[in-house]
DNA sequence: CGGAGCCTCATTGGATACAAGTTCAAGATC
DNA sequence: GATCTTGAACTTGTATCCAATGAGGCTCCG
């Protein structure tokens, strides 16, 4: 897997200070074209440059940052030609993923997609919510949703390439992915999704997959 | 680009030894499954453990070597279930690329490709060198091939997702994949793909990549 | 007043020193 | 005889230190 870490959080430094700067830049609050300078994010982490610098290493084979050689170091711009490749290969693998998990998944895989569905319902329906809350749910369990299906696709390539695609694809403007209108047409493509696995076609949910990923695409067009 | 440098290159120890390694790793120098250890490395390229170190993370992210926490670094071990299903990813991607490629390669493009064809068959046609020095550099001219025909896609993100791919899989049984049968058969296609992408026909391209791709996964699983 | 060249300074890259954890083996105990 | 314990050496992870280089500002000249 790419960047899930589930060993004892406490232990490695630049593990911690990786995530961290991954979530930085995934919120925004360290904006594209802002240049790190490691001595800072040193202090800000009580750290030292050493583990730092290995989680900016490590950032910058992600895609999140690049380095130039003795310059520095900087989020990554991204234009929205090339947010709109992301999409498309995201819909390309995912799409994959898909059809396949369709022949291979199990009784258990649909148990968890489910109940993932059920959570994100429930976080939808919830009104006494902030909206941002509802957000920040709802962003997480959809990742959760995609990942459980590349899972299911049985193929460790196909889902850490789709996974790398989609951590950085979320870092573009997550709230107007998820707003009211876009939050219904998630659940609905979902339910379709499970229903499409379920049945074991995998044309259906292939099919279903490659609509709903190139749909975000299209409405992030329009509103970013 | 993923692992492209073309910077000065005896400016970043970091940048060589991690070359280096990757080369080590290719060649087969470094089997799978051997154990890496930091200082060795370090005295093997004269220099200190830090950019070893630098590079080992790198090498992690790109998914040759597998870093536990305290204990150590492995050269990454696969499957053959994994190495077919590198293939059929690198199958779905690089077809993708190859559609694409159809309506978007200009003549630049087709020029470059049919010199590296030319010169891949005249390397084919050299009886007078060692059969290790073709295998090299048909080997070369491949990749050239096929990094080319991403380039053409105009699609970076894709280009980068298959040229990951394409660097993790040729560390696979190079000289399988590229005895005198299977140099012919790669010939043969690439001419079909040249042939495709002149007419601009993207479900040929597409088709053909596909069928060059798969037949290779298939003779690797035969041999290998 | 504007531009080119130099110079200082901030920042990165590498080396070394140190701390902490893991592995492996030898020994003791059941 | 097998297993658990304990210890020592090795290896990784982090901190600090030093060198080298690119960037920005300042001055001097046109």
């Amino acid at each position: 897997m790419t960047s899930t870490a589930r060993e004892k959080p406490g232990l490695r430094m630049a593990d911690r200070v990786y995530e961290a700067i991954r979530r930085e830049i995934l919120d925004g609050r360290l904006a594209p074209g802002e240049k790190i300078t490691e001595a800072v994010l040193a202090e800000r982490f009580a750290a030292s440059r050493t583990p730092v610098r290995s989680a900016i290493v490590r950032l910058a084979g992600d895609g999140f940052v690049e380095m130039t050689p003795r310059s520095g170091t900087v989020v990554k711009r991204r234009t929205p030609n090339e947010v709109s490749d992301i999409y498309e290969v995201r819909a390309l693998l995912e799409s994959a993923a898909a059809g396949l998990a369709a022949g291979r998944c199990d009784a258990r895989d649909l148990g968890d997609l489910q109940a993932i569905q059920s959570e994100m319902e429930a976080a939808t329906a919830g009104s006494w919510q902030a909206e941002d809350e509802v957000v920040e749910k709802v962003s997480a369990l959809n990742q959760a949703f995609h990942q459980k299906i590349l899972e299911a696709s049985r193929n460790a390539t196909l889902a850490d390439s789709a996974a790398r695609l989609m951590n950085i694809g979320f870092l573009i403007n997550t709230y107007a992915r998820f707003s009211r209108p876009e939050i219904e047409r998630s659940l609905f493509e979902h339910r379709q999704l499970i229903a499409a696995l379920t049945s074991r076609d995998p044309a259906w949910a292939e099919a279903v997959m490659r609509a709903h990923i190139l749909g975000a695409r299209n409405s992030l067009a329009a509103e970013g």
